[in-house]
RNA sequence: GGCCUGUUGGUGAAGUGGUUAAACACACCGCCCUUUCACGGCGGCAUACAUGGGUUCAAAUCCCGUACAGGUCACCA
């Protein structure tokens, strides 16, 4: 059999890391075996519909590499791919499954409910619904469906015995029937709850790995209980650690440092989100840790997942990008940094500057807009030298070597990096001095900092002026 | 509160009863390279197996209790 996993988001908006990292692991196991990926919409819940979330998701898993085989955007044999869509089917089968006995009708308002709620807080136990219409007479249900009464089935759940089953990170998962709650599969509006869709949707789509975050863990005996009903073949599981920010705390869409989106437009590469994420939960064998999305493809196992769950580390993140930036050429490279430069800075008809400005930070950036932590010292000279930078100058030979430098400076007649690198030649020989000693006062008094980019770059970004008014300071 | 799950250094993790008196990576620190800086290379750091009992010749690895953390208990998904 074709193995076949779904992302099955719901269309509400921002899409973060934790979500992009369940899609990216169930990509893997598709792939990973030849199967197929499949992008489905679950939209049962009208009111939290957002426009334009669908194709915030597509795009979102598409930059990313995770290129869904069937979905609501490029279709399939197994459509439609909302489940808004699919309403039909969903209302056939709860009626089978009331036919059968493993589903009833129920017509308790919510006043009763609350009440029942309400005494079982009183008693501090969990809110279980307690049957009562699963005792109607056939008689009762008639009258009350004929009088149009508002219904929603429910499931009924053995009050014996133990659901198990085996998860493939997990292992086995027990749960005492007696715990599990006669749980709604469709409601009053005749929408399907998002548990019961779900199954249906899973096994019309013959999704064969069900991949999702560990919060389902406990409540997956329903889902089964489900399949068994119909006869279906239960599919395998692969429940998620999950991903905590980095107080511990469950990742929440407010967190937008972790968001795709903001990532993205912070100037990190897909590839690289991609390749940290898989990592988070998930290590090779051999233990490498720079992968492609083939490589991931090739290498995955879900039998590697860790079971703890794991915390978002930006620092990390920022390495697996640092190394991808990297091999970015310099095109690449030009347009991931110049837009974040000419956004905060005035830069107009300053193109080749522009340009060798980012360049000069070709290997040392870990994402895109990191290059406006670096460039303030060449459109400002209000330099904050450190407590370190000042103990520096205190040297005895510094005013010479920066007297000589300014001279030097001054003489050039054509204005490049050659000529820039000679005069601090000539500033060595002059004052006989070299390495630190004469770098490091020219950088601290021109820059503002001892850590920069190559100090003859600089100062020709900088221009002749510039360095001389910062010289002379 | 009931139920489910988890707990290896600051972070990600290797490890599934015995050359692991616990790898590797990030971060941090130092050294080398670079006439400077960065890149790169090398090295170091770190009270790391939550805790208490068992089982065993032998436990991070198996069992039980405790603690802590997370999840879950909706006509949300």
């Amino acid at each position: 059999m074709k193995v076949r996993t779904r992302f099955a988001p719901s269309p509400t908006g921002m899409m973060h890391v934790g979500n992009l990292r369940s899609a990216i692991f169930e990509y893997l196991v598709a792939k990973n075996n030849n199967g197929d990926f499949i992008l489905r919409i679950e939209d049962t819940d009208q009111s939290r519909k957002v426009e334009g979330a669908v194709e915030f998701i597509y795009d979102t898993i598409t930059k990313c590499g995770l290129i869904p085989d069937e979905g609501p955007i490029n279709g399939g044999n197994y459509g439609p791919y909302f489940q808004s869509e699919r309403l039909y089917s969903y209302k056939n089968y709860a009626e089978k499954l009331v036919e059968m006995g493993k589903a009833y009708y129920c017509f308790c308002d919510e006043e009763r409910l609350d009440k029942l709620r309400k005494e079982a807080e009183d008693r501090k136990v969990a809110f279980m619904y307690d049957g009562y219409c699963k005792n109607l007479t056939k008689e009762q249900i008639k009258e009350k469906l004929d009088n149009n009464e508002p219904y929603v089935i429910r499931q009924a759940m053995p009050k014996e015995g133990t659901s198990s089953y085996i998860d493939l990170v997990y292992g086995e998962i027990k749960v005492e029937n007696r715990y599990l709650e006669d749980q709604i599969l469709l409601k009053s509006d005749g929408f399907p709850t998002y548990n019961f869709a779900n199954v249906i949707d899973d096994h019309l789509m013959e999704i064969t790995h069900v991949i999702r975050g560990n919060e389902y863990l406990s409540s997956t005996p329903k889902y089964n209980l489900l399949y068994d009903a119909f006869g279906w073949e239960r599919p395998t599981y692969v429940h998620l650690p999950l991903v905590l920010d980095f107080d511990g705390k469950k990742l929440s869409k407010r967190n937008n440092a972790a968001s795709f989106m903001d990532l993205y437009k912070e100037g990190y590469l897909p590839e690289a989100i991609v390749n940290y994420l898989a990592l988070l939960g998930w290590s090779s064998e051999d233990g490498k840790e720079i992968f492609s999305l083939e490589e991931l493809t090739k290498n995955f196992s879900p039998k590697r997942i860790n079971k703890a769950p794991a915390i978002y580390d930006v620092k990390k993140l920022n390495w697996v990008n640092s190394h991808y930036m990297k091999k970015l050429s310099e095109e690449e490279f030009c347009n991931l940094t110049i837009p974040h430069v000419r956004k905060k800075y005035n830069v107009e008809g300053k193109d080749e500057w522009l340009r060798e400005l980012v360049l000069l930070f070709k290997n040392s950036l870990s994402y895109g807009s990191d290059i406006l932590n670096n460039v303030e010292m060449f459109f400002s000279d209000e330099l904050n030298p450190s407590e370190e930078c000042l103990e520096f100058l205190k040297q005895e030979e510094v005013p010479k070597i920066i007297n000589t430098f300014k001279d030097e400076i001054n003489n050039i007649e054509v204005w490049s990096v050659e000529s820039i690198s000679k005069a601090i030649e000539n500033t060595k020989n002059i004052t006989n001095t070299n390495g630190k000693l004469l770098y490091m006062p020219l950088r601290i008094k021109i820059s503002g900092i001892m850590h920069g980019p190559e100090l003859a770059n600089t100062i020709h970004l900088i221009g002749k002026e510039e360095t001389l008014k910062r010289l002379q300071k």
